[in-house]
DNA sequence: CGCGCCTCCTGTGTGC
DNA sequence: TGCACACAGGAGGCGC
């Protein structure tokens, strides 16, 4: 499951890959990966063609190419099982491949490869450096911008457990399931905490928390839970066995010995120290 | 309008 | 062994 550090693994490795070649033709092999380009599939290669790549960028979990117009940008969310891929022309095609690109030096392949195809590509407009699908997301804890005490202020008014909160990509963006689960084991936090009783200080430690564990993870080339997470090379990140909480179910916890929990969450799972992350008080109390 | 639930999708694992 | 089903979850859409 990419999160911001596999978006990032990524990004740098499309910078070093793709940058000042031209794209010679493209193909795309599945319609619903290309969903979010309105105009369509047509529409979208015709437009790639002769097109040069001058820029790898990246807000959160969202990561576009910019194009040598000036005003495009080819955007890719990976969903839950996307990746981009620098092959071989002449590489195998396995079954996932939803969108392929030539370029006109005949070297590597740039291809989109999405098991699950929550992932997707698009061409957007750029406006004020940022893709207009991506133009609602909030910027992330890496971002050079990134403004920790407002978004700590934003945070403590959300009227939702503390965790949604984390996820909604609108308040601060990059943070997924595996990583809101280890920057709440970081701080001691219970995943329903209301994010309105925190305090100022406890709210800064745990955003704090968030940038801290997303940037060791990075530093690690990422976390490849499900392996279907891997760079653009194919290769795994290695982070999976430095996670505190997400995936160690009845394993012990590293600060107090106390089995790991998982339990069902919005839908999904979270995973938590019974010890260390206790629930917060019921607050619907007479009085 | 803020909040939270539902849905999209397919390979893998499990239980009967 | 084969079938049915739960599970994984990012994020847009929609209902309250």
């Amino acid at each position: 499951m990419p999160e911001l550090p596999e978006v990032e693994v990524v990004r740098r490795g499309l910078e070093r890959g793709v940058l000042g070649r031209t794209v010679s033709a493209a193909e795309v092999l599945h319609p619903r990966a290309v969903r979010r380009h309105v105009p369509g599939p047509a529409d979208l290669t015709r437009r790639l063609k002769g097109r040069t790549i001058t820029g790898a960028h990246r807000r959160g979990k969202y990561l576009w190419l910019t194009l040598d117009d000036g005003e495009q940008a080819l955007v890719a969310h990976l969903g839950m099982s996307g990746q981009l891929l620098l092959t071989p022309p002449n590489a195998d095609v396995g079954p996932h491949l939803r969108v392929r690109l030539d370029f006109a030096d005949a070297g590597s392949q740039l291809r989109f490869v999405d098991q699950r195809t929550f992932g997707w590509v698009a061409l957007d407009e750029v406006v004020a450096g940022v893709p207009t699908s991506a133009a609602h997301i909030a910027r992330d804890p890496l971002d050079p911008n990134f403004d920790l005490a407002s978004v700590c202020a934003d945070l403590r008014r959300r009227r939702s457990e503390v965790k949604r909160a984390l996820l909604d990509q609108t308040l601060v963006s990059g943070i997924g399931n595996i990583y809101a689960d280890e920057a709440l084991w970081r701080v001691r936090l219970h995943y329903a905490t209301p994010a309105a009783s925190l305090s100022a200080a406890r709210a800064r430690s745990l955003i704090e928390a968030a940038a801290a564990v997303m940037t060791e993870a990075l530093a690690r080339g990422g976390t490849s839970f499900d392996r279907l997470y891997v760079d653009v090379e194919g290769h795994q990140g290695w982070f999976e066995q430095s996670l505190n909480a997400y995936g160690r179910e009845s394993e012990p916890c590293r600060r107090c010995g106390r089995l790991l929990r998982r339990e069902a969450w919005a839908n999904r799972s979270s995973f938590r120290c019974p010890q260390c992350q206790r629930p917060p008080r019921t607050t619907n109390r007479p009085g």
